[in-house]
DNA sequence: AACAAGACCTGCATGC
DNA sequence: TGCATGCAGGTCTTGT
């Protein structure tokens, strides 16, 4: 499951291949993806061209004339890829033939994803997967003393509320554990405690860590690859994501990277340099 | 309201 | 070799 930088690097690399082209034609091999299509899905897409390709934390938002904008979600799995294998694999649910020949496939295994369609940008507000999103971490909200008013008052440890959609949108499971590497903050304290220095510190962590995330073409685990089929490079930076027993980073620390579950996920920290 | 747990689905690594 | 088990980047829904 692409986080924000492994998303952004999609969309990165479908925009130039997408922007200016036109929809000829989309075959729907399985229309039942996580939820089901809107009925009028490949109706509405046939003939428009596409004149954006956005994001909005995980969501891929491909605006068409006319205002249609078509959202995409890559789940765990997902990803697109613009060589289609003749006969198409079993996981290729979705294609979108392009005016200039070329051919968008969308392959999901785990069919985690999901699409939908947006009828025109006023209407983006009150999607129903987006309208509870919280800020945009690289945006201008994100910072120490949101984190705190956000926090204030929740109990559960600041790992599970990092990755609570509606406070800040598109920080996934191994970029919690890796923000809170950076900000020397253990991934079990209560989120209520995070305020003042720690806030900020964190706050800067994660904005730090998506941005080397992104520069680095996002990350790639099992099934990541972006739109042109190259891997991104940012797995090398892991700092305590997927790093059970081997030795934390920080010079002169030895200690084992830890791995516990917090809320039915895994959570990686050095609990010496984390506090 | 906040939080935990279960559900969704397939593939892969591991251990017996 | 085959089989069972547990794990995986996410989000929605249900129940306390």
């Amino acid at each position: 499951m692409p986080e924000l930088p492994e998303v952004e690097t999609v969309r990165r690399g479908l925009a130039p291949r997408l922007i200016g082209r036109r929809i000829a034609r989309v075959t729907l091999r399985r229309p039942d993806l996580r939820f089901p299509l809107p009925a009028d899905f490949a109706e509405q897409l046939t003939g428009r061209q596409i004149i954006d390709v956005g994001r909005r934390a995980k969501y891929l938002l491909i605006s068409c004339e006319e205002g249609v904008i078509l959202l995409s979600h890559l789940g765990m799995s997902g990803r697109y890829s613009f060589t289609p294998t003749v006969p198409p694999g079993p996981h290729d649910h979705v294609q979108f033939d392009l005016s200039d020949g070329t051919q968008l496939v969308y392959s999901d295994p785990r069919r985690f994803g999901f699409m939908d369609l947006i009828q025109d940008s006023t209407a983006i507000d009150n999607n129903r997967y987006l309208k509870a999103l919280g800020i945009e971490p690289l945006g201008n909200g994100l910072s120490g003393s949101y984190l705190s008013d956000m926090l204030k008052g929740r109990k559960t440890p600041v790992k599970s509320a990092l990755l609570d959609q509606r406070i800040i949108a598109g920080i996934g499971n191994i970029y919690a554990c890796e923000a809170l590497f950076r900000a020397r903050l253990s991934p079990r304290r209560s989120a209520q405690t995070i305020a003042g220095k720690r806030a900020d510190r964190l706050a800067t962590a994660i904005r730090d860590v998506l941005q080397d995330a992104i520069a680095a073409g996002g990350s790639s685990l099992k099934d990541f690859a972006g739109a042109d089929g190259a891997l991104g490079y940012f797995q090398h930076g892991f700092q305590v994501y997927d790093r059970t027993g081997q030795e934390c980073v920080t010079a002169g620390c030895e200690t084992q990277i830890r791995r516990i579950a917090q809320a039915g996920r895994s959570t990686f920290y050095c609990p010496a340099c984390q506090r």
